[in-house]
DNA sequence: TAATAATCGAGACGGTACGTCTTGTCTTCGT
DNA sequence: ACGAAGACAAGACGTACCGTCTCGATTATTA
């Protein structure tokens, strides 16, 4: 019972992988609102239409292309202290959203989606911080008896970091991550 | 010792004008991304040029036609109970993030910021939501004994509204609200 | 031995004739000095980048459109005496360039050339009185055997029919024309 | 009986002045087609509305500005032959057309005229090589008894040279300047 | 071993916004 | 009232990119 292949030529692996290349370097070369797709196609060596053919946006080639690595970015080894544990997540956050190339591409899928439905669609859909704020909020959740359900936690969490850094405000120390993971674990006693 | 007039035609403010509301009407009606300064200058009724000669960008006229809204918009009344005075701003602000077009020219500078390092330093500049959560924090201070230096509690208080609202995720609900509140404060003691 | 298509979509000869066309009418409709790049384009029904493709300015465009019919429209039946063979030529020059389209383009195209080097260049390469000129001298060199070169005999049979056009003097009347051609005859004995 | 003065600030000579010599200088600068009123009016260090003020073109300027000096350039001494007194014409016409600022002028009027039926106005009425046509026509008179009328003569004189220069092709030699005068003397017998 | 079919690259197509430029008019102040 | 300065509405300039289309060439499956 096997699927057989579908007649014509198939497509080109080696297209999809220079696209997704050529997009990533760009995002580091230029920026998001640089790139277009025309650059794209040309920086892949690739026709412009086969760009057409396999996706909508620029915004649906990056997710693609550098969204995967925000997961493995923001695994962080588990610690004994709770707040000590939540710091070391929140510094994690704070150097990728600032400094990796996955970062700058998931702040500007977040910026296009404030202009662009169907993006806030993708955007929405793929909550890409949600795994790893679970992952580091259940091993405190012993220690903080009255922790609200996972999804506001994790946006009390995370959220002041993020905000500050959409912001364009100098993202916090290491002083102010501590104190922030402080705030919460006794407000969730 | 008065100032002179520079020579030739003063800036006519009736233009000024025509270019702000134009771009505060075209924002509700197709959106930030849809807006081109082609289309601000017909809609307004005025030379492309004129708007080129005083403004650089679609963000910077966006910015001087909203900021003067939002603090207002966010302006609440004090409340007894410093929970409910916090619940009562943050419902404010959700209110005006996600309803008023004030609040959509908000999310759209952040946005357009994620991209552009110009509008970066522009958002930076005009934080438009310190005044509003200074005054609400203020007013809570002497419950919140550890409450940090303002711009991080600002942060934790806002930020994670903020960071739902622009992930697209469903706005917080009143309980959930009031559940952050209440661990802010706690947090605080 | 073919020469292989080159890469791409071929250019559209539908294309290139709208655009001719649209500039053929448009220079009978509102002249050469109103004509815009920006309104040929609207007119031919194609891009504004597909007239940049293919032609550098106005001038351009006019030349391709127009010199096809210049040499058509100045061949002139051979006549048995040669002053008349000369007046029916100079009537034929100067129907050409007071009523035809073809002649309004080259005088558009004269004039241009007075003000921007790249047209001089133009149109000093593509004379379009010489051919029919050398046709008609060729036919009465046997009665004026001191008639000097081409060039200078075409030059003094047209020359003074042209400048009276381009000066914006009333043109000359069959008679006038007629006692021209006389001189010449006579002076080329 | 005098006539009063006009109320008001009278017209300022300097300004005049400052503009004929700006569009004296930019023609030679520059050339006709880059010249813009306000490239002038800038140059001239004089309000644009000053230019637009006392005159409506481009070309009205440059008529007032230059085209005085074209009789002056044009008078030639007589020669004691008649077809040497022609040839010293036509070479002064030929300098005067292909090297002297007020040729260049003339040259630019008269291709604006085919642009612009109000330019051709301006330029029919002043027909600025007829007096010295006229002047070296008459002192040939005597032995060229079948010289047409005037205006006629004078473009069979001066119109070859003309159009030579117009269509951009290189500017006859002495030889051929006297092999013109001769074919005409002769032609005139 | 064709024939068929979908892919690929390249690049022209009709559109349209960009930011700049010049047009001729207007509005101010100083002479 | 005129002069300079310069803003105004209008609209063309030439460029860039959009998303679609039309080529010849390539690479699979199916007959």
């Amino acid at each position: 019972m096997s699927t057989t292949a579908p007649p014509g030529r198939p497509r080109s692996e080696r297209a999809r992988r220079a696209v997704l290349h050529a997009v990533d370097d760009m995002l580091v070369d230029i920026g998001y609102a640089a790139m277009t797709i025309k650059g794209i196609a040309e920086r892949a060596g690739v026709g412009r239409q086969t760009v057409y053919r396999w996706w909508s946006t620029k915004a649906e080639i990056l997710l693609e292309a550098s969204v995967i690595d925000a997961a493995e970015a923001l695994e962080t080894p588990a610690q004994d202290d709770p707040v000590a544990d939540l710091t070391t997540y929140l510094q994690a956050l704070v150097d990728f959203l600032t400094t990796s190339p996955a970062g700058m591409a998931y702040r500007a899928l977040l910026g296009e989606a404030q202009h662009d439905p169907a993006v806030q669609v993708l955007v929405g859909d793929a909550d890409l911080l949600a795994a790893s704020t679970a992952a580091v909020l259940d091993r405190v959740r012993a220690s903080a008896p009255a922790m609200p359900q996972v999804g506001l936690a994790a946006a009390q969490l995370a959220g002041p970091v993020v905000t500050t850094v959409l912001t364009a405000r100098p993202p916090w120390t290491a002083d102010q991550l501590r104190l922030h993971a402080a705030t919460l674990i006794k407000g969730w006693q």
